[in-house]
DNA sequence: TACGCTTGCCTTTTT
DNA sequence: GGCAAGCGTA
């Protein structure tokens, strides 16, 4: 019965063992946290407390999904379908569909993501002719969101006078009216931003005692995983849920705090035992994960920091391979070496592509490294950065949805109105906004009492408004009806969204509609999926909200070998015998926006503290000496977290060089080209050197670096030096880079030549001497 | 009035 | 290289 019980350590077994008030565990990195919480909750369930009373709170949806599994598979399936467990955000999410009326918000409410709000944010101020260079939508809307973790609502901001003085002195005075009008915008559109979703629940707690105490009664035993990555927000939720039955425990690792740009708060897992009475202090801190040399190295790094808990993080694992620090000249050249060493080790030990990542900094840093592994055809899955339900075609068949659902939600109003185009311009849309302003109803509402207002809008425009309006209203009672498959599908093709994709005809295009047809299966799986549950109906409005709090992580199925690229913020829980951490960089990685203050640096570091201890044998690290960013090539200094790691754990890889067409430099045909980039330079087979004409766009950027090639596009002729120029812009065809064929070289008189983006700019300016060849 | 084209801005990390 | 606002044209 509780033989599940012994394949814990005793340090995990103590927390697992004690139900009652409150405790924290602090779980060092790879000790083995998700399982005392997983088991935690098998074993409550096996003590007779009702799977109905526990609420588990988890960073992401795909952790919970899966330790719902685990659960399952100990205390019964049975036991976990009334378990409450998930992100904060989609648990409450999840409350607020409930209560939201309490709130006087309807309970089809909408959950506008970053984009969105920013969107109305820059809308507003717009409205309110304010400008825009001194109040940008960006950083009002993040001054919004802080504001909104913090608790402090309108009305909270105009009481504090030390904010209003804060504005001014930034000079942006009117940053509390665009917050107000924000808000009653959000309100009126039936909408909540992620903030709302936690500031709203706190609302609810706060003003309702009865629903409180509901809930209080209803969520007897409460566990949070990262607990230090809470907000101020998320904290006083928890706090007030736990008061009664003070049955918390809280999990978490200050060592690992990492998401303070969006309001964790690390004092909340510094005060935790000021904030309840009779804490018990638990410390989980062996690491099963790493080698030896991963948790030492990882251990002198975070030493450097100050703030911090006690604890001792060690290994009874063996000592491992060094960790290998390779240095390159430029990001492509990075990118070929973790391409390569995962080609190699691949073969060499016999391993699968999923046993590799690749984490960095920022997301742009994914580019490089995509090129190089699609070179070596290594699958790989990117995760995070632009994803799959942030493509713009996603977010406007989802707009249409949205819209069906909740008539009042004006950004996807605003978003499909006009696409695909139907003649409702920029115009007819302000006079329908400031009309709906004015009487404080929806577009929407005043679309539909179009004719009754007078409103200066042509009668053909009045007609193209009643077609949309009338679209919709078919839309909502096909919905009544259908499941959310069919609705979709026939979304898709009755509003012309595919047809705009598919008579488009580029390559975009084509993969904008394959796209389209991907969410439409996505929904048909959901579909199909929450059939099976049984107070879930398959119905649009479940998925939509499934979507709006997804992270990429969570739409992981797994079932395919792939390298996985992300961020070290994205990796975090996760693991990886082999890890790249690439861009080891000054003002890359430490951040250059994070290094003002000692707290901000530290938190860098503890980032890096994660990324190193997501490496269970291998961890690289690399760096090169120069990087574009920005479209710039520019120089770059190793990291001083590798000169902070303690040199015994490092072992220095020295790039090999091996030019290919060392001839070719001798001449100096290339200039300044940087001579370690034609390392590449060889014929690549199976893909033809076509000829590309640029759009306008690289025809514009053309023009600035060579005035005088103003039209040097032809559409044939290999090697039309005007044509070179041409090609070499254009670098989508083939990802980043472009095939040259210059004459001259070699036994057959040709050569042809991959480039990257980079050198293309260089090769560029230095076309003058290409010519000579 | 709508639309296409140009210019100029921005790039840390995410629910 | 992406995106949104702005400008000029049909």
């Amino acid at each position: 019965m509780e033989e599940f019980i012994a394949q814990l350590n005793e340090a995990q077994k103590a927390p697992v063992l004690h139900t009652k008030g409150p405790l924290m565990v602090i779980a060092g990195a790879g000790s083995g946290k998700t399982r005392v919480l997983t088991y935690r909750i098998a074993y409550l369930i096996q003590q007779g407390v009702d799977p109905f009373n526990i609420l588990s709170l988890t960073f992401t949806n795909k952790a919970a999904r899966e330790m719902k599994i685990r659960i399952a598979d100990i205390a019964g399936s049975a036991e976990t379908k009334s378990l409450w467990m998930g992100t904060f955000h989609s648990i409450f999410a999840k409350l607020l569909r409930f209560e939201a009326d309490k709130l006087g918000y309807p309970n089809n409410f909408t959950i506008y993501d970053t984009q969105d709000s920013q969107r109305l944010i820059a809308s507003i101020i717009k409205e309110m002719q304010l400008d825009k260079d001194i109040y940008k939508y960006k950083q009002i809307q993040n001054r919004i969101s802080s504001y909104k973790n913090s608790l402090i609502t309108v009305k909270a901001y105009f009481n504090n006078p030390d904010l209003i003085e804060a504005d001014a002195m930034a000079k942006r005075p009117r940053t509390g009216e665009i917050y107000k009008n924000y808000v009653d915008r959000c309100f009126k559109a039936g909408a909540m931003d992620f903030d709302d979703l936690l500031l709203k629940t706190n609302e609810l707690l706060n003003v309702f005692p009865e629903v409180l105490q509901k809930y209080q009664n209803r969520f007897q035993y409460i566990m949070v995983d990262e607990y230090q990555d809470t907000n101020h927000s998320q904290y006083l939720i928890v706090k007030a849920l736990s008061d009664k039955f003070q049955n918390i425990c809280v999990v978490g690792d200050d060592a690992q705090s990492i998401y303070s740009f969006r309001g964790a708060n690390i004092s909340n897992i510094l005060n935790f035992q000021k904030d309840y009475d009779n804490v018990a202090m638990y410390r989980l801190e062996q690491n099963y994960r790493s080698t030896r040399n991963i948790v030492n190295a990882a251990n002198s790094i975070i030493e450097k920091n100050k703030n911090q808990l006690e604890k001792v993080v060690w290994t009874s694992n063996d000592d491992g391979p060094l960790i290998k620090v390779h240095r390159s000249i430029t990001d492509a050249e990075e990118g070929r070496f973790v391409s390569s060493t995962i080609f190699d080790t691949r073969m060499n030990e016999h391993l699968h592509n999923g046993e590799f990542a690749v984490l960095y900094r920022t997301n742009s840093q994914s580019r490089a490294i995509e090129d190089a592994l699609r070179k070596r055809d290594i699958p790989y899955r990117i995760y995070g950065g632009l994803s799959f339900y942030q493509r713009k075609e996603i977010k406007d068949v989802l707009a249409y949805l949205r819209l069906v659902i909740n008539p009042k939600d004006e950004e996807a109003l605003k978003r499909i109105i006009n696409f695909p185009g139907r003649g409702i311009g920029q115009t007819t849309i302000d006079k329908l906004m400031v009309t709906a302003n004015h009487y404080g109803r929806s577009i929407f509402e005043v679309m539909e009492n179009i004719d009754k207002i007078d409103l200066k809008i042509n009668s053909g425009t009045k007609r193209r408004l009643s077609e949309f309006v009338n679209m919709i209203k078919g839309f909502q009672i096909m919905n009544k009806g259908a499941d959310a498959f069919s609705l979709s599908e026939h979304v898709a093709k009755k509003t012309g969204i595919l047809l705009e994709f598919k008579k488009d005809g580029t390559p975009e295009g084509i993969a904008k509609m394959e796209n389209i047809e991907e969410l439409l299966n996505g929904i048909k799986d959901f579909v199909e999926g929450q059939m099976e549950l049984a107070d879930a109906t398959g119905n649009i409005a479940e998925f939509l909200e499934d979507v709006a709090l997804a992270t990429d992580l969570d739409n992981d199925k797994g079932d395919d070998d792939r390298v996985a690229l992300m961020t070290i913020h994205m990796a975090k829980g996760l693991e990886f015998p082999h890890v790249f951490i690439v861009g080891m960089e000054e003002d890359l990685f430490p951040s250059a926006m994070s290094m003002s203050t000692r707290t901000e640096l530290e938190e860098e570091r503890r980032l890096f503290y994660v990324a190193l201890t997501r490496a269970e044998k291998q961890a690289y690290l690399t760096y090169t000496e120069s990087r574009y960013r920005w479209g710039k090539l520019v120089d770059a200094e190793p990291s001083r977290f590798i000169e902070e790691i303690d040199e015994k754990y490092i072992e220095n890889l020295t790039p090999v060089s091996n030019y290919k067409y060392k001839s070719l430099i001798d001449k100096n045909i290339f200039g300044e080209v940087d001579k370690s980039r034609l390392r590449q330079v060889k014929p690549v087979s199976g893909i033809a050197p076509t000829t590309v004409k640029p759009n306008e766009n690289q025809l514009r950027k053309l023009r600035k670096l060579r005035p005088e090639l103003a039209n040097p596009v032809s559409n044939n002729s290999d090697l039309d030096p005007s044509l070179v120029e041409g090609a070499a812009v254009n670098h989508s065809r083939f990802g980043r880079g472009v095939i040259i064929k210059i004459d001259g070289v070699g036994n057959d008189k040709k050569a042809e030549i991959k480039f990257d983006k980079g050198d293309i700019k260089k090769l560029l300016l230095r076309f003058a001497k290409l010519e000579v060849l």
